[in-house]
DNA sequence: CATGAATGAGTTTTCATTCAT
DNA sequence: CATGAATGAAAACTCATTCAT
């Protein structure tokens, strides 16, 4: 129990903060929603200076710009992003069982970050421009193709996996999956109704893009009982 | 020597350019480039009458304001997608053939056409709300799913397709894989390099995906030669 | 006399401009004394606005921004000075005259324009990177050399000028002295009183610069009557 | 052990720097080098921060505000000039030689100081209100004025200066040309080239300045070789 | 004495939209 | 129908200065 003085003060007297990470913490949260939700161009210093507990000027003092903040809040994204591929541990597992969970377990971290999703979205119509520029990004991206080449080899190892079965190939359409189901959901509700998004069209989505997945490496893979 | 009033008037006035049809259709051309490249919010009025051969003025004379611009926009696209799903047969294919054909046939139309995808990636970004709003776009979305049930009744009627075989998840699972390949080409290729967006990669990945579909609902599916 | 009705409309009632030209000279001649005033970044595009008979937003519409109608202050400020120097004929006038009154009146010109003085002034803080990148004012600068060459050349074939005497130099020295007697008035006044700026004094050192200009390069010239 | 209560302070408060005048100094020494480039209202109290050892508060503890800071820079170019024009002893020269030095010294001190001069140019445009407030200043400008006043003193009582020879206007002329010099190096070479002010180009003008500050007072002076 | 954090008030700049012709 | 000129409202961004520690 902390009760220091320091400590107590600081939360009874919200008047000033004098607490950097907190309060950079406190703008990229609020930016992240922001920028999810109108984009770059679309999304507002101001609103983000209301909703947050600082005042507009400190955005500047510590993102120096509109871009700056949104490079940041890209790459908090991404770190989240494979911070949670990272946690996730198959190093155990029987090779197809491993694919499996991370095939699902994308699908539900996905489903689970809409706002992440859709800040990648905005990102590809910026044609990834600020990603690309992103020196902290660049480092962050092996462990997952690392953990599917794992599976492959031992899958392949064990001869239960197609000698195609390829660790780059496999995240691009678990990636695919998952991204579109969430990113598109919007359009493609508009467009042919809701059917798919349902909490039980989801259940039998994520069920379809496990075996999908697993089918196109797993030799002789039947999936159980798909309804 | 045609001194006829219509022709004198024309001079007149100096109109040289009196072919409302051609003149939307011109600034629909690049709004439809500037939208897909800045998104709605990032998309300049000014920029679209520069590189136009109109005046801005006219740009609110025929569409208004520029929501309804984006709009028109939106309409554009999706009707210009339709009529190219529309135009394919497959009613005279085999069952498996056809299946084939649309996926390859979908995968080649979304590559050919980024700035569509970018539209609709935009387009779910402000949560479909344009299209939700569009008349004409609800009319026509009900080819590609008729499309897709003929072929899986027919499939499933020759014994060829599994019974869970459904047109919609089938579109669906198509639709994921042909937009998540352009439209999440630039971070992928940050990422992870452009392995799969080489010419190379794009022929290989093309097959793999119709692969995947096929095996996904035709009994006992082997792709012939993975490589 | 000019009364169409086109032209005493456009007086009578000040509410719409629609002459671009006359707007652009309005917006430069305000533009030009707030420059002078506080310098580049002292001076207020706001001030700049209200001062003008146009709205803030005309001066982006045809200046692009601050440092362009910064620029196109200076272009206007040289321009004129050019002009005035080109104005001046004394190819007809003795060598010696020519120079006499190439030296005056420069004094005058200089001492009648206060603000292009401080403008030079102003962008010579700024190591004339504006002056340097325009390439409008790279053009106008060779007629008072040309001038003061033509004098030296016949000056020198009439045996009254001395051998070493240099357009340019000449056109430095007569410069520092009317430059200087402008731009420093304020801090020379400061700490010396206002003798040499007084109207006597002016006329003093107006002629003090001929006598010093004539002696520098004329054989045995000799100060008529010096006080 | 010094465990006096004086050290101890000093250690407790971690106040390692504690040489108000050495920080006053350094505070200085960068903000006038930031006046001397951008100008009073160009310049900026974060830059001077960030080039100098201490932070933005201390430089409001020692001189109030910005208008009190560049009031000091400005007292403290100036006592550095006056100083050296107080250093050279001219009173042992015969008048001629006398005047040269002095006429020659000034050329290469402003040459040595261009820091000084833009500051001086820049107090002109604020048409010199800092300077004529400062009482410092007002106290330094009497030494040049009195050692011409005795060199056309004696000048003129061993019958080698004109009658009309003038301290005030000796040096008004001389800091003309050496002003200008500095000042207006700039725009003079984007607009005629660097002819003058290439090392070769300064030693001609340095010689030509002092033939024309002789010629213009010492009776019957010739330039020895004027090139 | 000293610091980094914080800010209000102002300044530049942008942009969809409308007006006079 | 068509245009260039014009704008108000809002957005991004800046900066001297002050505050809590």
């Amino acid at each position: 129990m902390d009760t220091s003085p320091k400590a107590s003060d600081k939360l009874r007297k919200g008047n000033w903060k004098q607490d950097p990470d907190a309060v950079k913490a406190d703008i990229l949260r609020v930016a992240t929603e922001e920028f999810a939700t109108y984009g770059l161009s679309g999304g507002r210093i101001d609103a983000i200076a209301k909703r947050s507990t600082v005042s507009k000027r400190m955005i500047y003092y510590y993102f120096g710009n509109k871009e700056g903040l949104y490079k940041s809040v890209l790459e908090g994204v991404y770190a989240a992003l494979r911070e949670s591929e990272e946690t996730l541990k198959v190093g155990d597992l029987e090779p197809t069982e491993a694919l499996a969970l991370l095939t699902t377990t994308t699908f539900d971290a996905y489903a689970a970050n809409p706002e992440f999703i859709r800040l990648i979205a905005i990102e590809n119509i910026h044609n990834a421009e600020y990603l690309s520029r992103s020196e902290v990004i660049q480092k962050l991206n092996k462990t997952i193709i690392d953990k599917l080449a794992d599976v492959c080899d031992r899958g392949k190892a064990a001869g239960q996996f197609r000698a195609f079965a390829d660790p780059l190939e496999l995240h691009w359409t678990i990636s695919a999956f998952c991204f579109y189901n969430v990113s598109n959901q919007a359009t493609f509700s508009a467009s042919f109704g809701d059917t798919l998004h349902s909490e039980q069209g989801q259940v039998r989505l994520r069920r379809r893009l496990r075996d999908i997945v697993l089918g196109s490496v797993v030799i002789g893979y039947r999936p159980e009982n798909s309804d």
